[in-house]
RNA sequence: GCGCCUGUAGCUCAGUGGAUAGAGCGUCGGACUUCGAAUCCGUGCGUCGGAGGUUCGACUCCUCCCAGGCGCGCCA
């Protein structure tokens, strides 16, 4: 127990020196130093502890931080929650800068109040590091690999994809921003029927365009882009098309350049939604490479696949699924699964240490077998995570448009950001829990006023980029330095220090989670609370040092709203 | 039948097992000779789908039920 004192006394003066983590593992770590103070010099018994949990006090009054250490301890030792706490609070009020206020509180709640002094300090932080604030370092940063949208290459993405693409690529700047790796992946289901069939549909539309008689295959393609298609390959490959031996030929020749097509176009989208992708992984290399039965080789010698009726089947059933899998079929060629498979392998040899994968709601049946795959092929527990991102529901004029290539009315991701533009589908897309069925609202999308959230945010930007130029236009020179505590002493002003002081632990947090929209509800109060601010404190007045506090807080506003919604992907204007 | 997601204010949704359940929109009423009124302030709004259970304490965890959505191929 000693040797746990110290070992955590070490670090909390590490932590004094370490300028990077959040006030939150501060705190936490102030408690748990303050715990083991208490055990060693006898004040409280030893004993296995509870986890320390370190939380937000529903009301501003209760304080900044509080811990329920008091209350979950009190049966373990038999002692009272109040005793507890108050044996504690002496151990925690006895540090200097970060807490200003130890309380107790009725039922044995230890309630901290974060420094002006040390929220001043912070606010310069802000503006001295700018772009870097709330941007985590880590010097053994995790190699995240994190693969979304992967839509069939066999026409233009949906809604969904488009939802998807937003969630995923603010995952990965999530992660990024926590001070890990994450590249981007998109697979590209290159091989099999579908691929087949939107061959010979694009072959039939083709002889038709010219004039020839064409069978169009019963359950193939129908969609108009595929005459598009058609009328492509026409205008640029004609010479090599009609070089080719017969109809199966060609339709496969058809299939390759309608792929082509179609991944140039998604990529050409998702690029314009500010998706940019590390690697774009095509199915068939897989197949080429033989690493679908390399995958199946591994399987098998670990004993993971019986044979029945001729077929290889995978026993999935022995990780939590349903059933066994067929992963070769009685003529050999091998299933969807099983290249599904052989690229996660794929994906784990190349040395990540967390895959994550980001489906459709209408794939969750699947997680059980594949996840069992990776754990079949791989020793690392957790390694692999599946996250669905439910379905999008348009809504036009309280009319409900349900999103599904199964049905007919498939709206395009490109038809969105033309009609509504980037930077509000992405908010859309994110502010959501990715659990929640998510009503776009495109009346509201399209509105430029308060009602749209993107515009609240994007407004609060903009206005303070206003007063710092309307500044500039009364000849004051920025001297963030020379704010004083007494400035910022009134409500609105304190409201923003700590909400702008609690920007990285919601990074943190929402990186870990993988919870975009709870930056998005961080900085729409941020935001108001600022809109507040505006309202009931003059920025700019003849007391110089008031104006040159309050622009220092303004600028620490507007630069945590700009790292906010770079996160997201959208853009924060300097006018509107 | 089985599995997953959802059910919180009129609407859209937040809400790590913690203190009196919150926000936006919508309603109604106020606030600009002054840094952007695309803003702010005030106002009302609840059997947290229902019933049990777990415990110091449940919107949160467990079980059952109800409702809506999605999925249950050797397709991809």
């Amino acid at each position: 127990m000693i040797q746990i004192t110290n070992r955590l006394l070490s670090n909390y003066y590490n932590l004094m020196h370490e300028a990077k983590v959040n006030i939150k593992d501060k705190i936490h770590d102030i408690i748990s130093v303050s715990l083991q103070r208490a055990i060693s010099e006898g004040k409280l018994p030893e004993a296995d502890y509870p986890v320390i949990k370190v939380e937000y006090p529903r009301e501003s009054k209760f304080g900044d931080y509080s811990t329920p250490i008091a209350l979950e301890s009190a049966k373990l030792i038999k002692r009272s929650p109040m005793e507890i706490g108050e044996i504690l609070k002496s151990y925690i009020s006895e540090n200097s800068g970060l807490i200003s206020e130890v309380d107790l509180a009725k039922p044995g709640f230890i309630n901290i109040f974060t420094s002006l002094e040390y929220l001043k300090n912070n606010m310069l932080e802000i503006v001295k590091i700018r772009e870097k604030y709330g941007r985590q370092q880590k010097d053994n940063p995790v190699k995240y690999n994190i693969e979304f949208v992967s839509a069939n290459p066999t026409g233009p993405m949906n809604v969904v994809s488009a939802r998807a693409a937003a969630l995923g690529d603010t995952i990965a700047n999530l992660i990024e921003a926590n001070g890990d790796i994450a590249e981007r992946e998109f697979y590209i289901n290159d091989f099999g029927n579908q691929v087949n069939l939107l061959g010979r549909s694009v072959y039939a539309r083709i002889k038709e365009l010219k004039g020839e008689q064409s069978d169009f295959p019963e359950d193939g393609y129908h969609g108009e882009y595929i005459k598009d298609i058609a009328q492509w390959i026409i205008k640029n490959h004609s010479e090599e098309l009609n070089k080719l031996e017969n109809d199966d030929v060609k339709s496969a020749y058809a299939a390759d350049k309608a792929i082509e097509y179609n991944v140039s176009g998604q990529k050409k989208d998702l690029e314009d939604f500010k998706v940019i992708f590390k690697t774009w992984f095509r199915e068939s290399t897989l197949h080429n490479r033989g690493e679908v039965v390399k995958a199946l080789e591994t399987l098998e010698k670990n004993n993971h696949i019986y044979i029945e009726d001729g077929k290889k089947v995978f026993r999935s059933t022995v990780f939590g699924d349903d059933k066994d899998r067929v992963v070769v079929r009685d003529d050999g060629r091998p299933t969807y699964l099983m290249a599904d498979i052989a690229y996660h392998f794929d994906k784990l040899e190349r040395g990540y240490d967390q895959l994550i994968d980001i489906w459709g709601p209408d794939h969750h049946g699947y997680i059980s077998r594949l996840s069992g795959a990776v754990q079949a092929l791989c020793s690392k527990e957790n390694i692999f995570r599946v996250l669905i991102s439910q379905q999008v529901n348009l809504i036009m004029e309280g009319e409900t448009v349900k999103m599904s290539k199964r049905l007919g009315n498939f709206s395009t991701m490109r038809e969105l950001i033309d009609e509504v533009g980037v930077d509000v589908s992405r908010f859309f897309f994110i502010m959501r829990s990715m659990d929640s069925h998510l009503d776009f609202d495109l009346a509201l999308a399209k509105k430029n006023s308060s009602e749209n959230p993107v515009f609240y945010l994007q407004y609060a930007h903009a206005r303070i980029c206003s007063i710092f130029k309307e500044a500039e236009k009364r000849g004051i020179k920025i001297k963030p330095e020379i704010s004083t505590l007494e400035n910022l002493n009134n409500n609105e002003a304190i409201v923003l220090l700590k909400l702008l002081a609690k920007f990285p632990e919601e990074i943190s947090d929402a990186a870990m989670t993988y919870e975009p929209h709870k930056i998005s509800t961080f900085l729409l109060r941020l935001a108001q609370s600022y809109h507040r601010f505006y309202a009931e404190q003059r920025v700019l007045s003849d007391d110089e040092s008031k104006t040159q506090t309050n622009l220092a807080l303004c600028d620490a506003v507007r630069i945590t709203i700009k790292n906010g919604l770079q996160i997201l992907g959208v853009t924060a204007p300097e006018s509107m």
